[in-house]
DNA sequence: CGTGTCATGTAATCAGTTACATGATTCA
DNA sequence: TGAATCATGTAACTGATTACATGACACG
């Protein structure tokens, strides 16, 4: 149970909604979940084919658009069934790696305008990344929106917000704290 | 630079306040970072011997406590250098992970009191993490407590503290949603 | 005709986990 | 004496990234 490539289920995922390319795959994992999945770069190509292996997906190339060589993934029923079981089965908890915080652990070994200015950058990337997420609230808004797939996606939204104003707040307090120490 | 190891930056960060054990390190990690570095539980012994390789730490075999066969680690000045200069690198941030927000992508496959039972366990996790950053928070309290360095632990202890809050009212929300969704 | 994007892939490497193996000490 | 904990390690594997390689098409 805890020996399954999650990977995998992303792209099944994202084969559920629409037939795609590997390349399409890379693209629209950038474009709606670049907040909790990896866009998984240039592994896909593998898992693609394990898939079809499994008979979890089918491919077949594509004729149109100027015969670019492109193979078009589909999702089968078999692959449907996988991801259906997945869906069911308990998550475990991600074990959470944040780089800042290991360096925090040991900031005494450094300058407090040191540890000021990576958090200043921190911040920075906080705010670039809610930017984008406006973007994606606008690809919900128009784009898709159907129901229940709306609510789900407006889910990963809240959470990606709703974390990303805490890293926020945490960011400006950790930074009042150390613009203050001692003087 | 960007091809560097930050497990081993971890383990002289702890080499650096206290000398230790490959055990010690392990015991530490988990009792002072499990929220933001994974126990890397097994892999540490590897590293040891690598930091030792390159002379950023030293060990000997522990003569008291019973003759037990403990190898002592402690940091070297050259291994206190490499730290500093990791402290000052730019910080990456982490692509994050969450399997529970993969799955709600493909929601639709999934009848809703499927995914109530996912968000009420993983509110469930949240509330157990809660409760061990109170025995954290009485760590820091107690046994170090020093200037800077209490200053650093509370900070990441915040952290940990105001993104577990928001992903707990994140949790909330959506289980409301979800409940009331059609009636 | 050259740059950018579309499109697919492989090889090498690194990071991390699981499962296993070994043995000493402590304490009920 | 048997279970729990202390203590160190290895082998095999999985997951993911980096860097590379190839080539077609679109466009200005």
């Amino acid at each position: 149970m805890s020996r399954v490539n999650k990977t995998q289920f992303g792209i099944l995922s994202l084969l559920s909604k629409k037939d795609m390319s590997g390349y399409d795959i890379k693209q629209m994992a950038s474009k709606v979940a670049p907040f909790h999945w990896s866009e998984s770069n240039a592994q896909i190509y593998p898992i693609l084919k394990a898939l079809e292996k499994e008979e979890l997906v089918e491919s077949h190339v594509d004729q149109k658009s100027g015969d670019r060589n492109r193979r078009i993934y589909t999702i089968t029923t078999k692959g449907l069934d996988a991801l259906k079981l997945w869906l069911a089965e308990p998550t475990e908890p991600t074990p959470a790696r944040e780089e800042l915080l290991l360096k925090l652990t040991a900031g005494e070994h450094a300058p407090i305008p040191q540890f000021i200015q990576q958090l200043e950058t921190f911040r920075d990337q906080i705010l670039h990344r809610q930017k984008a997420l406006v973007t994606i609230q606008n690809n919900i808004d128009s784009a898709h929106a159907e129901g229940l797939r709306k609510m789900y996606l407006q889910m990963t939204y809240d959470y990606a917000a709703l974390t990303l104003e805490a890293k926020l707040a945490w960011c400006e307090k950790s930074l009042q704290t150390l613009r203050e120490y001692k003087g």
